[in-house]
DNA sequence: TAGATTGTTAATCGATTAACAATC
DNA sequence: TAGATTGTTAATCGATTAACAATC
């Protein structure tokens, strides 16, 4: 069984935070210190961990060195998981520089773009020419693929891909990919979480009035 | 009342395509139709519209027109919202140069960071000397951030702003900020969609073995 | 022991879906 | 009219929370 997304999303959050507390020096934890931590209530800590079988000492909280252990082995931290970006414009050279990837163990190999003049070293990472993207991909094996090419031909890059032998996509274009089933689309759609925040807030500017 | 975060999402998501229908040079759209493009099912489209108090015609479904200016009412996009964004790295300078933002009506008015090396314009937006954040906000009247800053002074800024008038922050540090009651942030960590997303793709590969 | 924390069950809450009467 | 689509109610589903026995 394939458990939610939001509980894999908190195992996540849970896994940088016992990171953190390990880095300042904590060998143990309680769910209602991690569940604040993260913002989540304690019970919300405890079932999750029961979910996937991890279970702490009834009186003393949880062991962080375990603890990291184990949610490592259920997240898949084991190996490097190599992705590719395709798209370097602005967002996309923003991603191929940013340093918080590799620290998780995901590393960008390469990336490409239909733009000769993209065809360069973005940071340590090779940018190709968009054909070559398939040939690539089968060579490589690679899984995932970061997405951040204009909306007008996203469709059209996700079904080379998905024909290459991607099985997940971080989209920040901002359509509704068609995808076969089984393979994974993640969106993230920075227009529309600020539309969001600008609405909320509005909102309980006009409630106080 | 306030409506939760996901009818408000959609209802974001229905606006931008009925604009692309629009475009498209279409007139009238049904719940199946609109459903499909943003990857819901038709009765959740009427569902959230009957919230709002939208409503089509029993038969014809919606004309595109009335549905975007009553969506547009409700998200309040009468007004162009100013935002700031505070931590001009890689990230942070490429949002300054993402165009997506002022079409939805949202304009970044100006950028802050500490480092005076950064205290150019980046596309048409001056930075400034963090230090001159408060005043800023309060002489302006901003209501929203976009917070790119390292993760160990994301708290420290946030408490900045936050004093000055800030109401809601799009935040992009790694790290759950502390604020108080009415104020709202909206967290995007990249990396964990990335783990996520490995997660996923790895737990489907084991099942297909 | 007494106190504190886990692990788990049952209760609650909210969101989505199914279904169908109303009706254009 | 017959067919199609809306609007809404009830049913379902899933996720979160509350509560508490187990126990270190």
């Amino acid at each position: 069984m394939l458990s939610s997304k939001n509980t894999i999303f908190r195992l996540c959050r849970y896994r940088h935070c016992l990171k953190d507390l390990k880095n300042l020096g904590y060998v143990k934890v309680f769910s209602d210190n991690l569940g604040e931590a993260v913002g989540v209530s304690a019970a919300q800590v405890r079932k999750d961990f029961s979910l996937f079988g991890i279970s702490g000492n009834r009186k003393g909280g949880y062991i962080i060195d375990d603890l990291l252990e184990k949610i490592n082995h259920i997240l898949g931290k084991d190996e490097i998981q190599k992705v590719i970006l395709v798209g370097v414009g602005n967002l996309g050279s923003a991603l191929l520089k940013y340093k918080g990837f590799e620290k998780e163990g995901i590393q960008i190999v390469s990336a490409f773009d239909a733009d000769p003049a993209k065809q360069v070293k973005v940071g340590n990472i090779q940018v190709y020419p968009i054909k070559d993207i398939s040939e690539f991909i089968k060579n490589n094996n690679i899984k995932i693929a970061i997405l951040t090419v204009p909306g007008i031909v996203a469709q059209e890059v996700c079904e080379v891909l998905v024909s290459a032998g991607i099985r997940g996509i971080l989209n920040f274009a901002p359509v509704n990919l068609r995808v076969p089933e089984g393979i994974i689309v993640s969106n993230v759609n920075l227009a529309i979480e600020l539309e969001n925040l600008v609405y909320f807030v509005c909102s309980m500017e006009r409630r106080k009035e």
